[in-house]
DNA sequence: GAAATAAGTCAACATGGCTGACATAACCGA
DNA sequence: TCGGTTATGTCAGCCATGTTGACTTATTTC
């Protein structure tokens, strides 16, 4: 690993660190662009190890994070259509495709024609899809449990707050109205084992 | 965009929510199972749109994603080794060299020879990699501001501690390191611009 | 009945990961 | 000084997952 420990300056001349004042005239000491960016990368850090324990348990089962998203948003919204998951990911539509039709292909995951409008092809988890999801999702909870845990008394507010925030403000009411969106079983036929 | 902001629950039957107690026998309530992946879902929206901005500031230079990473950790930690670049993206020698070497080819990063061995290459910004840098930052950081603000006093030692705890443990310390190795300024014949 | 909508599909291409093999230069210890 | 290790670079090819553009089908809606 090359050590990496010792403080890795090699360089030779002086630091150029002019405390360069970052905002503009404010009172209430308006977070300094250098600390700014310590969080920049902090959540770089944070996000590459949060998917990393996923991403090796995919590797299983031949499928990659792209699959791990999709099913993702399945198995905690099913019933959402095709349109959410791109409305979602922020993908196209032949992109999603591509994963989709494995997922389905594989029996992870199902489609159900709409009962009002029957050209929407709503999505549910198999049971074995269900299972794989939980599976990706354990170590994922067991991490931010531990940082929940770890941040100390209140954190869960404030880093909701945090999050909701770094969305971008038009998308926000898509993202609640989805993080509202409960579970529902398929019709019946009931290919996914509705518990 | 295809209205996703009424609830999405599309499907027939009831929502099979049974409040299946998430964890083992514990006082001082652990965070129940629905509420962690709520927050996975959150992280995800934010990094999301967190990394949009520049992806789109990117097109404009015909670089990607992987070329604001390497510029940057070139930026802030300038001075840095390869081979800490490596660590810090958890990417193969091969990914990092394709991407570097545009950066360098094009004029935004320059190599130079470490002095006590000479077999490393510091890596540093020109002018102009500094300029790009700092142009794709600026989005990133006023999100960041904004989201500090809105999630409240004590937010960022709440942010830090939480973010900090969701790296691997065995990873904090070169983390710790990379984040407060200062930048450095190149040696002289000076191509960077030291300021 | 015509237009709009939801979804699927084919084809081609770009980015950025990966593995494996190998070359060069420099350092370091015996 | 020589031989092994290390830091970096490079060639070649593969794979996952994103993109655009064009087009089909079924269904709903006006």
């Amino acid at each position: 690993m090359t050590d990496l420990n010792e403080p890795l300056a090699r360089g030779e001349k002086a630091p150029e660190t002019k405390p360069r004042g970052a905002g503009g005239p404010a009172r209430k000491r308006p977070v300094p662009e250098a600390k700014l960016l310590e969080f920049a990368e902090l959540l770089f850090f944070a996000y590459r190890d949060f998917t990393r324990d996923p991403d090796a348990i995919l590797k299983d089962f031949s499928f990659g994070r792209a699959h791990h998203r999709v099913l993702h948003f399945v198995n905690r919204h099913s019933g959402l259509r095709v349109a959410d998951l791109l409305v979602i990911l922020t993908i196209t539509k032949q992109s999603l495709s591509r994963v989709l039709k494995q997922l389905i292909d594989k029996g992870y995951v199902v489609q159900q024609a709409g009962a009002s409008d029957r050209r929407e092809r709503l999505l549910f988890p198999t049971d074995k899809g269900r299972a794989l999801a939980e599976r990706l999702a354990a170590p994922q909870s067991l991490r931010l449990a531990e940082a929940l845990k770890a941040a100390g008394p209140g954190a869960e507010a404030v880093l909701r707050r945090f999050l909701e925030s770094m969305v971008n403000a038009e998308e926000r009411p898509q993202v609640s109205s989805i993080m509202a969106s409960s579970p529902v079983a398929p019709k019946t036929g009931d290919k996914g084992g509705g518990s």
